[in-house]
DNA sequence: TACATTTAGTGTCGAC
DNA sequence: GTCGACACTAAATGTA
């Protein structure tokens, strides 16, 4: 390997320091910029899925309940009885059911 | 427009209902389905980044160097956008636009 | 009146403009200071509500559940039944209920 | 500890259950009935703020304008201590910190 | 009223 | 395994 390509030699640190802390310019910008990448077509993507919400309000959908819905196909069953009970309990505790 | 475009039509509602409530299964099911698929993919984008920053890790970086960099650097870019808005408000403000 | 005290002295607009548009810094400034007071003020208020949630969960509550319960106390029962029938529906289209 | 201290005791839950969700009712009554009063405060001085803006308005100011002014303000604000922060980042991860 | 902006809350993930 | 940081969702607020 040669001292470029070990972040750890801009510092002068030896292979024993615990945190080795490279900040060579520009490997970092190269890590940052590919992250920037990634970052813009993941906002493309949850772009595409706000339309989708927009597309289904247009068509008389009512988002809110859409996005409910979603979150629990995601849930398990267990997991959702768990928190109905839970709130139930509560509710009693107030005297509201 | 026929029934199956109409996701009123499910439960009957007519057009005077101010919240209208009903749905087609199929509509419904296709708008879910589509969302779900955008959001794996939008989470394999996140797999990627995620990627980036142990590849990162592994050549001795700091990732919390690199996501303080990242988060900075956005930071700035919506700082000049808000400016730039800023300005706009001030010359409408002012009759100027 | 004196000019000082009429934003529209600023930008020499009369009576009659529909969007007087003063900028004068000096009540501008003093709005604003108000204004970051207030809102200093609010998040003061919003963190002792953290510190009740906090202090609820340290001894053993689920602060999850305290939050729907909140909500739900705000909430009238008739949008709580609208809300909830209408997930109903949904799920059935979906074949999860 | 007392019975009414322990929020566990009023479904008989024992130590070995791994999601205690027992509650005492009076003390969730205290903490919802805490949290609900300091939610009144909280809109309170929300009430105060819109006052100032409208007062702003009354005098002949554009309220878009003093929003836009305020939110630049604590933008720049969390950017210089984003920026501080940074630098700290930097620094321990050259070992300097 | 509906639309956009802003803020709060929740889930997720990595660090210690 | 708790803690903190981040991304996303949901609610509240203000505007048109």
């Amino acid at each position: 390997m040669t001292a470029a390509e070990n972040p750890r030699a801009v510092t002068g640190d030896n292979a024993k320091k615990t945190k080795p802390a490279g900040i060579s310019a520009d490997k970092l910008k190269s890590y940052v910029e590919r992250i920037e990448k990634l970052t813009e077509e993941k906002q493309a993507i949850q772009g595409d899925i706000s339309d989708i919400y927009s597309e289904a309000k247009g068509t008389g959908y009512d988002t809110r309940t859409i996005r409910k819905t979603v979150a629990l196909r995601k849930m398990n069953a267990a997991d959702r009885a768990e928190q109905e009970s839970l709130l139930e309990v509560y509710l009693h505790a107030l005297g509201m059911l």
